[in-house]
DNA sequence: ATATTAATGATACCTAGTCTCGAAACTAAT
DNA sequence: ATTAGTTTCGAGACTAGGTATCATTAATAT
């Protein structure tokens, strides 16, 4: 939809600007490390990297995005929560705890499974919060080596 | 297994002690709330019905308990962590959002699912966390009753 | 009874995040 | 280009929820 060269920061922007929000240098610092982010990151990590951009603002621009579902909460094995870049829609992680790599879970029954357990239990469901975890093909074949 | 009379609270610091914990006098206060306790609760809540015990304390005694299993960590929608006792084993919630109700989730195909998916992903599974919220059946009921 | 060890509470500390507020920067209208 | 009206900013105070330290106290083993 959009013309060639078009990064992923400048999405990120544009996002925000169809949202009503201002294109600042502090959120163009932000989207900017974003967009290089392989990996799921917290707001620490973040704050790490853009030690010129305030707390408070690092706080806001993480939450605005999340609400543009732009960027999607993580929450980790280890009770942490990262952020990461999210795929459209309402979908699952399924996360390495080696490597710390993540894929989406997509098309699979998780959801129409929920809906039918919740319904036998006279439940309307609502929302639901659900991670896996484990370890990644990779770091599956480098483990023990010898 | 054991004679009648048997508390759950006694339940609970015989747990304890099985694991080589002593029987203490806050101990046994903190089994008696969480033991009468009808829905999850949070550290601050206990903290408000034991003032007489120290904060250290209330929070050494729930992660001995989740630890021996009799409690489970439950992550509500707002993002803030509860406790409710474990039924034995693994397993999820379905959650009120309405009037905090909770009922365990068991016996539905959710381990087997996660368990394929994962496979056709690469991954090993080695662990997973979810959470259901929606609405109970009484809460419906009661809703609009005019 | 005594020695040993575990557990306690007070308090200091920490992490992660929010709130406040005057200053700075962006945008739109002149 | 200036200006007016907003938004956003960062510094720093503050908060919630939880952990670490440690001298004292209490529970158990001998």
């Amino acid at each position: 939809m959009r013309k060639r060269g078009y990064s992923l920061a400048e999405q990120l922007l544009d996002t925000l600007e169809e949202r009503g929000y201002r294109s600042t240098s502090p959120r163009r610092a932000v989207a900017n490390v974003i967009a290089g982010q392989e990996r799921h990151f917290t707001a620490e990590e973040l704050r790490e990297k853009l030690p010129e951009v305030g707390r408070a603002t690092i706080y806001r621009s993480l939450k605005i995005l999340v609400d543009a579902g732009v960027l999607c909460r993580v929450l980790l094995e280890d009770g942490n929560l990262h952020y990461q870049l999210s795929h459209r829609g309402h979908h699952h992680h399924l996360l390495c705890v080696e490597c710390g790599a993540s894929e989406d879970l997509l098309g699979c029954d998780i959801e129409d499974l929920l809906q039918s357990v919740s319904a036998a239990h006279g439940f309307q469901l609502s929302g639901h919060w659900l991670e896996v975890y484990g370890r990644c093909q990779s770091c599956l074949q480098t483990q023990v080596p010898a």
